[in-house]
RNA sequence: GUGAGUGUAGCUCAACCCGGUUAGAGCACCUGGCUGUGGCCCAGGAUGUUGGGGGUUCAACUCCCCUCACUCACCCCA
């Protein structure tokens, strides 16, 4: 029956979902590009050492699930699991110098774990970065941006999840009293945990069992243990996020698992898309520019997830019509001026096709009425006659008559009054 | 990577618990009613290696094992 299946944890993009996938990325593309960030492509595969140095060597991502490959030639390679690595290495091999740009990305993904709802081996993000911007504003304004971009695709139930894990001066002393405190708990913590103590203390606050989570109540926080530069950065972060009315969650357990992260650190988290409720998430990274061999040069990025945006997004309404117009002829005699007329509206830019094989007409109506066409032109002998064409509605079933002069007008005109192509009514403008 | 559940026509599902003629239904599809008009109506039609492989049995969609895929959760994060 099923011959052949797509390889697991991948998906198809057939019609409409393809045309809804670009719709976001449009939209995406506009609204970033309002801020100033420009595009940049990078290769789906990098060198697997980067993403060692980038995520840290004790993150799942690196341990578990990278793609990794050796080519022909004995490389070590990595079909890449996130951006920002592979970004960060384009910028610093095209010059050198200071390092100071706004860039954005919309591309593959690649993990290796075991797919489910809203997860995915191949999945696709979107995602911003702002190199060489130090400014607790420039936080602010990044995330601002993502909230703007799942606002305007209709999604209401976004919140936005935020918190600081200090930076290299405060950090290590916040790490000890937690592993100090982590010890002391010893049973209490479940084998997980245990086991994340030891490689990574901070990522047991991710920790959903209950009994963790009662044990770690009483555990010391990130809040309280920031340098006076890392807190005063924070508060001008949410003080600037609350004034731009960002629905705003400081949550004491955010901690992201890349290592590369500090200070900030924030996630957009949806109700309806049930265990995979992240959106996006992205955060500050200060010393990854450095770490993969540049200057010292402070950022922050994000990316989102397209297919869980794209499964949080209101779903569309299933009969809409294309702004596509059939050509039906009645006979052969008719086929002729039926393509000429045809290459004229293409030449319009109105799109338009020809059912060459049902002789029928009755058949070259459903088959417009299937493709979701929005009118017919009949071509026949009659009209051929009197110099017009009939022109039939199929939302409506009305049917006119138009002088062949002012067909390309009157369709324009039809097509020209349409809505956007996601369904929503266009969401108010960028403040 | 761990656990649980589910795989029957293109889609949604029935028959499986308790093995027994030709595996059914709705929607979709095709043909005709309707050789200048889609949707509605009427009449007719086509479609399955019951996910795949193995086992038990006189007999397997049904019971058992393996495998693959999907779903959900863990884990992880987008």
């Amino acid at each position: 029956m099923i011959r052949w299946s797509r390889p697991r944890g991948t998906q198809d993009f057939l019609p409409p979902d393809s045309e809804r996938k670009r719709e976001v990325e449009r939209l995406f593309r506009e609204l970033v590009t309002l801020y100033g960030y420009r595009e940049v492509e990078t290769p789906i595969f990098e060198h697997t050492e980067i993403f060692l140095r980038s995520a840290g060597m004790e993150s799942d991502i690196v341990t578990k699930e990278m793609y990794n490959f050796l080519d022909r030639s004995e490389r070590q390679l990595t079909l890449r699991p996130e951006g920002t690595p592979g970004v960060v290495r384009a910028v610093l091999e095209s010059k050198a110098g200071p390092v100071r740009c706004r860039l954005f990305y919309i591309g593959p993904f690649f993990r290796y774990g075991r797919p489910q709802k809203g997860r995915l081996r191949q999945f696709h993000q979107l995602g911003v970065e702002a190199l060489g911007e130090a400014s607790p504003l420039a936080d602010a304004e990044l995330i601002f941006l993502g909230e703007q971009f799942f606002s305007r695709l209709g999604i209401a139930d976004c919140v936005t999840h935020i918190n600081s894990i200090g930076c290299q001066r405060c950090r290590p002393g916040y790490r000890q009293d937690l592993l100090k405190f982590l010890k002391e708990q010893g049973p209490a913590l479940c084998s997980d945990c245990s086991e994340r103590a030891l490689r990574s203390p901070l990522r047991v606050f991710d920790c959903k069992n209950p009994a963790c989570q009662a044990a770690l109540a009483e555990a010391p926080k990130p809040s309280q243990h920031l340098c006076p530069e890392c807190a005063e950065h924070f508060r001008s972060v949410v003080d600037d996020l609350k004034r731009r009315g960002v629905r705003l969650e400081v949550d004491e357990r955010l901690v992201r698992g890349l290592d590369y992260y500090n200070r900030t650190t924030f996630e957009y988290v949806s109700a309806t898309l049930g265990a995979q409720n992240s959106l996006g998430g992205g955060g500050r990274y200060d010393y990854l520019v450095e770490e993969l061999g540049g200057p010292a040069t402070p950022a922050v990025g994000f990316a989102l997830g397209l297919e869980r945006t794209m499964l949080a997004m209101p779903q569309p309404g299933q009969e809409r019509r294309q702004p596509l117009v059939f050509v039906v002829w009645l006979s052969q005699a008719e086929l002729g001026p039926t393509q000429e007329l045809a290459e004229r509206l293409r030449a319009a830019g109105i799109p338009c096709r020809i059912d060459f094989d049902s002789g029928k007409v009755a058949r070259q109506f459903k088959v417009a009425d299937s493709a979701q066409a929005s009118y017919c032109v009949i071509v026949g002998s009659e009209e051929l006659a009197r110099g017009c064409y009939s022109l039939k509605n199929l939302m409506t079933g009305e049917q006119v008559t138009v002088p062949a002069g002012s067909i390309v007008e009157e369709l324009r005109r039809l097509l020209g009054s349409g809505q956007n192509k996601l369904g929503n009514r266009q969401a108010g403008t960028v403040t």
